[in-house]
DNA sequence: GTGTAATACATCGTAACACGAGGTATCGTT
DNA sequence: AACGATACCTCGTGTTACGATGTATTACAC
């Protein structure tokens, strides 16, 4: 998939992995595999810009010797994702103008 | 709009606007405003990007003592139209993705 | 006749951003 | 002991949208 179409969708999926529970970089990846896939250099990348953009919040967990980073979304990153949907609307009328056909023949 | 939103969609939708026929910069701009806003010199950076990939090619007319740039839709520039219908469908996906509703009572 | 807006093109520097390459460290399995 | 999976992170690079700026002509108002 082009990454330039992507751009605009990455920070809100990213919201949207950790919308329902807390997650981590790892599993967040795994999650959103199926759907869109991103490397983890971008990933931390994003995270860094939620969390400075006070969308969501860090805490450290100790697990099994290991760190892990659980992201937690805020009433600031939940409002993104339904600023979200608005764009879309903008997003869907762009795309009518992109598919339109000028004549009924084609 | 979010920039990075428009990113994806910027090239195929001044591919778009030449489709039905043959136009020029300024007239891009004017045709696309009700739907997407972009700047001059962006335009001019997308139409020299979409010519240097085969998907558009310009021809000079003089029109009333100023320069004018027609740019026509090669094969190539209509095939990028329709493999950005396919990307869509990712794109459907990924939105279905973000805005869905986990629990029935929400 | 002089200013101003519209028309029409172009270039340059900047900032945002996704990604690959590379790094560190632990745990479980072979 | 070796290796893959888990889990984090940083740095440099290439793409790209945009504002600022520049050039030049036409048309119209004052």
């Amino acid at each position: 998939m082009d990454i330039q179409l992507k751009r605009g969708i990455l920070d809100v999926c990213v919201l949207a992995a950790i919308k329902k529970e807390d997650s981590y970089g790892y599993k967040i990846i795994k999650d959103m595999k199926p759907y869109i896939e991103l490397s983890e250099s971008t990933l931390y990348t994003i995270l860094k810009r939620l969390e400075v953009a006070n969308m969501l919040i860090v805490r450290n967990v100790e697990h099994g010797g290991r760190l892990r980073k659980y992201y937690h979304i805020t009433g600031e990153g939940l409002k993104r994702i339904e600023d979200f949907k608005e764009e879309w609307k903008e997003m869907m009328s762009i795309y009518q103008y992109v598919t339109r056909e000028d004549d009924a023949n084609e």
